[in-house]
DNA sequence: GTTTTTTTCCAAAGCGCTTTGGATAAGGCT
DNA sequence: AGCCTTATCCAAAGCGCTTTGGAAAAAAAC
């Protein structure tokens, strides 16, 4: 079933049909009620691939699941996405997804832009100066970043107040009595990772505390490395009394290497983790119940989308930057230091 | 740069140059390489929407997203994915991810089929008797099952053995000496939970074992469920000596509960979890390192890209069946029942 | 009643590619 | 040389939709 057949079928002209469907004025009430009826009746859906090559809009924005092994590919992803696609999926717009086989992003750009497979990308985790943005810009693709680089081109991006998260949660930790605080953090080179130290630093710096660079570890955020570092953290001297986990799944590790050290989280040693939120992991419901600085990372996939529409629909990229705000929701695992 | 440029430079015909660049046979091999280095030179990529619509093939394949808040969207969407795109990424097969609002997916189906956005559906977690399978072949979609379903219609799938894995765990626990045994298993209805719970009894059954069905639990896998249920089993009297968990979450949760417990993982609880192989939780690297029954989804994701494209190139779907076997890896978690 | 405007619809020309059905030139055969 | 293949290439017709530039009918203005 077809433009042609259907509008046959109405003893109309395709192109009254057409128009009718996608609410042009040029068509009467009555026979626009007519078309949609019809075409409600005889299943008609239009074939997106004549409608994406008449028009030249694709209908389609891609995501690149980050390389096998990368920083990046972790189970936020499957969140974020989620939320992206449900914000797209309300304007039947698809997204498509490429991985990529190596760390080198960029023929993977091509690849997408040359063969008009997508309309924009959603591009995530940025280095602190991250030349993809540079190269989406000069093929003038639309993108929007998920997170923020500094890279003196103008472009649509939303990130978390990274910064301003862990400010206050070492300062509320500090508040507690805390001194040695140790700071379980991403991988050096990531803008979210500066931006986690500066605020880490600031609020030490305010408290009048010297940082101990023994207390910081860069990494990516595993349950493994979580436990490592927490393992390191708590053998110095004297040792911590709060950890900062960058993660749920660093905090795992780390609760683990709490309990092993014979300490008892929330009591011997405070724990504050940055939640992304995901379903099967909740903050709330562990035992104790887990401090956190929470930013839900499905609505930032579904905000994204939406400036990704926006971007579609023309709005300049200088008004399409936001930073979130990151909420500390204390529970259990705080408490005063020891 | 298209076709039709592409052609006026070379001074040729575009159907010339479009089956030179697709290899057809009609056309000399001196003006391919002629057209092919052009090609390059110009950096021509062909429209994909073009091509899509003159084949009438797409050149994508689909994949549901499941709803928010439902049991399949787990920390293993993501890597399963991973796997399927970059299978499909050799072929030029792009992957739409479609979200799921509710938990009814077949207007979602209908969405994907009758707009022609996709040429095969993958879907995963299948219930015993799922109808999803039902609608797809009536809608004359191929599609792929990562999972098992007992319908009574051919389609392809592709499903790790879950009941021999589930057998082997707990004949071996039961050779180690435990006789309480409890079971992390995932939501009734699914068939893997099924299989995995027909795998238990089997074993007890071979080793004599009455079943306690106050040692099987039912529920999503999350880090909650698993501290819940390990929780409740290790407060029956006489206190389980084995459990044996569903995923990976399921056990770090379990793991908490048992050292809640004050007991000690691998010496006065034996677990065993299955290992759908995360990037970021490595049982191997966990502290005891954890048994498991492993499985890569990376890789069943990239075989079942694999199946789609011999769906789509004709492969009938009776050959596309396999049943991947569980292997028992036994690392520190288990140990001779005290 | 005629002219102008507005409303409503349509024919036809793309969008960029593939593919069918020749046409032409080159080579092989008797 | 003449005839038949075979190897190359091309013109043109779609694929199913949108959109431009009218045309016919209806309504409004004079």
């Amino acid at each position: 079933m077809n433009l042609k057949s259907l509008a046959e079928q109405l003893g109309l002209s395709p192109t009254t049909v057409s128009r009718a469907l996608n609410g042009y004025p040029e068509v009467s009430d009555s026979t626009r009620q007519r078309v949609a009826e019809a075409a409600m009746r005889l299943g008609y859906r239009p074939n997106v691939s004549a409608r994406r090559l008449a028009t030249g809009r694709v209908g389609a924005v891609g995501v690149f699941l980050p390389a096998q092994g990368s920083v990046a590919l972790g189970p936020h992803t499957s969140e974020f996405l989620s939320g992206l696609a449900s914000r797209m999926a309300h304007e039947e717009i698809d997204i498509v997804v490429s991985p990529l086989e190596t760390e080198d992003e960029v023929p993977a750009y091509h690849r997408l832009v040359s063969t008009k497979r997508v309309d924009a990308v959603v591009i995530s985790s940025p280095a602190i100066s991250d030349q993809r943005v540079k190269v989406l810009s000069d093929l003038k693709m639309p993108f929007a970043l998920h997170g923020r680089t500094d890279i003196g081109i103008p472009h649509a991006w939303l990130d978390i107040d990274n910064q301003g998260g862990h400010y206050a949660a070492t300062s509320h930790l500090i508040e507690l009595g805390h001194r040695r605080i140790a700071l379980i953090n991403g991988p050096a080179g990531m803008t979210f990772s500066a931006h986690r130290e500066a605020g880490y630093r600031a609020a030490l710096a305010a408290g009048g505390i010297a940082v101990d660079t023994a207390l910081i570890g860069n990494d990516i955020f595993t349950d493994e490395t979580g436990f490592r570092q927490a393992e390191l953290f708590l053998a110095t001297r004297p040792r911590p009394t709060a950890i900062i986990a960058g993660s749920m799944m660093s905090a795992l590790g780390a609760f683990r290497a709490i309990r092993s050290a014979g300490l008892e989280l929330g009591r011997d040693v405070s724990m504050i983790a940055h939640d992304d939120v995901f379903p099967y992991l909740n903050a709330d419901r562990m035992v104790p119940t887990m401090s956190t600085m929470r930013s839900p990372i499905r609505d930032a996939g579904s905000r994204i989308g939406e400036m990704v529409l926006q971007l579609l629909a023309g709005a300049p990229v200088e008004q399409l930057c936001e930073v979130w705000p990151v909420e500390l929701v204390l529970r259990q695992s705080t408490c005063p230091a020891p």
